[in-house]
DNA sequence: CGCCGTCGTTGCGCGAGCGCAATGTTGTAT
DNA sequence: ATACAACATTGCGCTCGCGCAACGACGGCG
């Protein structure tokens, strides 16, 4: 089976918010299109930032890796969305790793020439900070979630933003469609892929959601939510 | 027992890096003191962010408040450190709440106010910057901790970090001069006030370090970063 | 000087969730 | 069509760390 992202045309990004057509073919114009394959390294955590990107198809995820070999998801970056925003600003290192989930194409931005652009176009750089704020309060919600919330929980508000991020609403549910492992899920929540899979098992019996291979079908957001409050499994 | 963690120039903060001695008066003199008492709420978690701030002197500590009450913290803020960065340049809500650990004097610029001298000092926008990008790449790390480390991991990695920030080097050891309760550092590592009690316990009487109340003095800072890569107790 | 509030320690029992192992299922390659 | 690889499920035992309870120690204040 064939999984896919879709694409979005990268004129229509949330970071050229304000913008003219003009202005944002500027943009396009000045970038370096470049292809990543399957399971690609894009940007290696520790590694001085060179370059900003874009995904215009495909899908990247973010890691923290551990030393011992353990990944943690740190976030998804799907067609549309900015990535290593902060840090090629200051030219400081990537603080995670980013991944090809699937062929994925990004439009690169080296950072001389993105200071450049920004400095002619302050109102990217808004954008720019925006994005980051939202990432720094998801940083924290999740850090407050992995410190005080139970496994089943913290599943519960994983999926749930998934469903706001890459949820696409059908008769019966909310389908997340997205190439999603049961040990992807347990490095998204901090868990273990055992834990996910007898969670979404007793979810599934219950009628909350239903789960093919790589899928999943949300039939009750509700109870999810009331889930992802109480701590009763 | 009186605790203070002293107070700093204002002007010397790392925000005001390559600024000139007028240009860094400007800044000051466009700032809004204020006066926390202790236990003061300075910003709170949601709330729209309408200032920028830098503390003078005193002790500011930033919490994520979970709906049950119970709290993580996530930083503390010490003299001439800012606060309320990415948040103000979008007048977005804070992802935190501040708090005065002490009496804390800070200074204040609002909204408004900060953009325009950001404008005149397109430096201190990139200071400021660079603040983010290194409290995200903190975030993230701790994120990856509380998601894959044990207790006794976190805690030696919550110490490091603090002998790093508030450590004053001594005669057999790193003092760290800091009003921390059991509690805090519980909050800090994301677990109980009994888990770490029992850890310190373990760890003074193997001789790693010293617990006076409310005062640590770290006698191996090495063994305690051995601690915090093996998972052995 | 004695009281009291805050903070710290430790014993004990219990439960969430980990991790191995064995088995089942589904899509892909030849 | 068959074989294989990747992914998913479930039983089972065990450990980490939680949380109550009881007690102890320290420091501030009248």
């Amino acid at each position: 089976m064939l999984y896919t992202m879709g694409s979005m045309d990268p004129a229509r990004s949330r970071i050229f918010d304000g913008l003219t057509e003009r202005e944002r073919r500027q943009w396009l114009e000045a970038a370096q299109p470049r292809d990543a394959r399957r399971h690609e390294v894009v940007a290696s955590q520790g590694e001085p930032a060179r370059e900003f990107a874009l995904v215009e198809s495909g899908l990247l995820k973010l890691l923290q890796l551990t030393p011992d070999g353990r990944e943690l998801i740190v976030r998804f970056v799907r067609p549309g969305e900015p990535f290593g925003g902060v840090v090629v600003l200051e030219a400081a290192a990537y603080p995670v790793t980013a991944l090809a989930v699937e062929p994925t194409r990004l439009l690169a931005w080296p950072g001389d020439v993105l200071r450049a652009l920004l400095d002619r176009f302050p109102r990217v750089r808004a954008n720019i900070t925006r994005e980051i704020a939202a990432h720094m309060t998801d940083a924290l919600t999740r850090v407050r979630e992995l410190a005080t919330e139970r496994v089943s929980q913290r599943l519960a508000h994983t999926l749930l933003r998934l469903m706001r991020q890459a949820g696409t609403p059908g008769r019966d549910g909310v389908l997340i469609a997205h190439p999603l492992t049961r040990q992807e899920l347990a490095d998204l929540t901090g868990s273990t892929l055992y834990t996910v899979s007898r969670t979404l098992s007793q979810w599934q019996q219950q009628g909350i959601l239903q789960s093919r291979r790589r899928q999943l079908l949300v039939r009750a957001p509700k109870r999810l939510e009331a889930l992802s409050r109480a701590s009763e499994a």
